[in-house]
DNA sequence: AACAGGGTTTCACCGTACGAAACACTAAGA
DNA sequence: TCTTAGTGTTTCGTACGGTGAAACCCTGTT
């Protein structure tokens, strides 16, 4: 478990931690479960539970008895599309590009050390990218990850220290953002998942911040030369159409 | 604030309060907005907030610096609706529904005494039912309300005691539950919101229990009473689809 | 019967969460 | 310019709330 920052309350980062057990892909978990997870005594655990639980966070299954997520998270997420501009005025052209050119199209948004896919229109095709939403990605690899960083106004330097793990060769690492930058796009072929394949473009605000990476992906089978060109020029305009019709 | 319940971390509870003050329609929110509203001192506010904060739930706006949801939200969002297989599973006949009649068709679950949309495929005409998933309605309103009432295995005495408000003719109430239940469906015209209508039917768990309304709902001026009947049984042969659909 | 593993309850204690107050900053009004 | 109002941030003493430990309860397995 991570340690406590200051100015903050431990028991609630303890029940956040708690809830975020639910972000992968475990449907339901026990106590004990949690309480092995954590490393928290297991009556703390039980009343931490029962705290996200009397706020309807937490549920638990009425056959299993073990613990699930709850409806207040519904309550919440609608929300989090509505003060997020970016996501709701972006998906209807995510959606015409899936469209017209058959592939999963993501949106990506920088947090810190890593992004998140925040919105995603997948493929139609019987073979896809299956695209979470909320899911969280490294930054240093994947075409959107290179475009966020790529752009970003955080000094090289910074962007090494804080994003590039120790294994990486630094020159190259470097390399490839600069790369990224006088392109205006970056590409990903099986860098980050075997099979997949990516082309990102920034996606940026009115002051010229990149906020977003735009993503087409799919398997690499289907990522050609020829292909890569179109898929190319297409991420590249529809990111740029949403450059503008984000400064409206 | 709600008071704190036995065996729960008060710290906990507050900070979800927190959270559950964005469950509305506010995009952002100050931190005395937050104090105001719930009635906690500002260093307190200060403090949870940032532990809200370090765990990605809450984030400040780059420009206002108020307050806003974090993607951690959207990170549970998506396990939310693995763990239940129930909206998912109903998903395709729902959109089919809605293509078949034009209308906004929606899912609740009861929640003590509220109803909880967990899925919405809306209408694609002009002017349409705007359904917010997540939204709490409660249950002694509304098509869908009247349905999770009548078909609960609760005695009539719990459904008054714990669902019917006090301005409200008890023997009326029950009525209503007694029509809806011997009909399977039940139907609002402008009960719980002016220029509304709905429809909806109950779908059962394996074991005969009511778990969710499949509800129709429209402009009131569309639900004339051939289209009434034109729902009613329409809404009722999804629900029974549904059902068998989950015995699965 | 014993054991394991799940969760629940009780209790002493101490350190964590709290409220109060001061502080810093900005904007608006006189 | 000064004052006021309002926002958020920091500091500090203290008491009570959160904690871990242990016992307990229940179910299932050997």
């Amino acid at each position: 478990m991570a340690e406590q920052e200051k100015g903050t309350v431990r028991a609630v980062e303890r029940a956040l931690d708690i809830l975020l057990c639910f972000a992968g892909s475990d449907a339901e978990l026990g106590l004990s479960d949690i309480s092995k997870r954590l490393g928290l005594h297991k009556s703390t655990v039980h009343r931490l539970l029962a705290s996200l639980e009397s706020k309807g966070f937490i549920r638990r299954h009425s056959s299993t008895e073990k613990y699930r997520l709850g409806w207040s998270i519904l309550e919440l997420v609608s929300n989090v599309y509505q003060s997020d501009a970016l996501s709701s005025i972006v998906l209807p052209e995510m959606t015409r590009l899936r469209d017209q050119i058959g592939e999963t199209i993501s949106l990506y948004v920088r947090s810190g050390t890593e992004r998140i896919r925040i919105q995603a229109v997948e493929s139609n095709q019987p073979v896809r990218r299956v695209a979470n939403i909320g899911m969280r990605l490294p930054l240093h690899v994947g075409a959107s990850g290179k475009v966020l960083l790529a752009f970003s106004k955080d000094s090289y330097e910074e962007l090494v220290r804080d994003c590039c793990p120790n294994d990486i060769n630094r020159m190259e690492f470097l390399q490839s953002l600069v790369t990224t930058r006088s392109q205006g796009y970056a590409i990903s072929i099986e860098e980050r998942e075997p099979g997949a394949a990516a082309v990102a473009a920034p996606i940026f605000s009115r002051q010229g911040d990149v906020i977003a990476a735009l993503s087409v992906s799919g398997p690499v089978d289907r990522f050609t030369p020829d292909m890569l060109n179109v898929h190319i020029e297409a991420v590249r305009r529809s990111a740029d159409i949403m450059t503008k019709m984000l400064a409206h």
